[in-house]
DNA sequence: TGACTCATGTCAATATTCTGACATACCTTG
DNA sequence: CAAGGTATGTCAGAATATTGACATGAGTCA
């Protein structure tokens, strides 16, 4: 296919892979999650605050790549159904250090273990080396982009 | 970080560097694409329809990893910008062949310089074989995935 | 032939996310 | 100290995507 001089082949092409990796991960963790009664972005955000206790609405958004004020209104969410709790008023600056409640970590367990057995499904013809051969390589391109 | 029994660390999960990848390519190819005035998923089935021309909605839709109601939209956007082009009537069945036209193909190879570009400067740091292998890890997670 | 199943296109309503904008708080720097 | 720059939280609006639903066309099978 495509005998153009200039052109992208999607067969080829390793944006085509990825985002078709990342569409499959993404539908596979969802459908592990809705059982529990869980979205991927709430899941997100509660795993990156157990492991970061006290991280701000801005820096949960950076590392779960959306915008703030989409992480905003998913605090919110969050908020609302007690999983995740913020203080009235900021200790030092703006940022609001969010922290998980025990019943956000009770659900993040379920949560976590669903998700973790979605990776393991997806790595599962991979032995140790290849898997570290991926992560090397993913982070090899992020970088790469990110200058 | 994380001596738990059971839960999933985000600096060694494979899912999370899948994210994080397709995240900053996408964010890339968007920053390329906006001075064509194109968006990323325009130029998905612009290209797409370059490769396999007479695609049908669904069909285009599976392809881009989005529902075949969100295509349609863009299929109608597209149809506006005279990018694309369906016949009124359809040949058989319900599906409607979806082509390119010519100045459809125009634009498109100015995009599709700009994501070649982009997936260049990702793949940067990796030889032959290194992109060959993230080829092959990627297909093989998403297979995994897939049964 | 008739009933059933499946895929498709499309409409409507909802949900999610983003961009733009503004005020606030901290931190430099002159 | 005052001014500019940066980061943050939040509000409002628009764009985007999804789910649910329905009718149409094609194929299957009894």
């Amino acid at each position: 296919m495509s005998q153009d001089d200039v052109g992208v082949d999607l067969d080829t092409s390793l944006g085509y892979h990825l985002k078709q990796a990342h569409s499959v991960l993404r539908s596979a963790m969802d459908a592990a999650l809705r059982p529990l009664g869980m979205t991927v972005p709430q899941y997100a955000c509660l795993e990156l605050l157990h492991q970061r206790p006290g991280l701000s609405n801005s820096e949960l958004a950076r590392g779960a790549f959306v915008s703030r004020q989409s992480m905003n209104v998913l605090l919110q969410s969050l908020e609302r159904e007690q999983l995740v709790s913020r203080p009235d008023q900021s200790p030092a600056g703006r940022a609001l250090p969010v922290q998980l409640t025990p019943l956000g970590g009770e659900r993040l367990r379920a949560a976590s273990a669903a998700v973790s057995s979605v990776e393991t499904r997806m790595t599962q013809a991979l032995n140790i080396n290849q898997q570290q051969q991926l992560r090397d390589l993913l982070a090899s391109c992020v970088k790469a982009l990110s200058e």
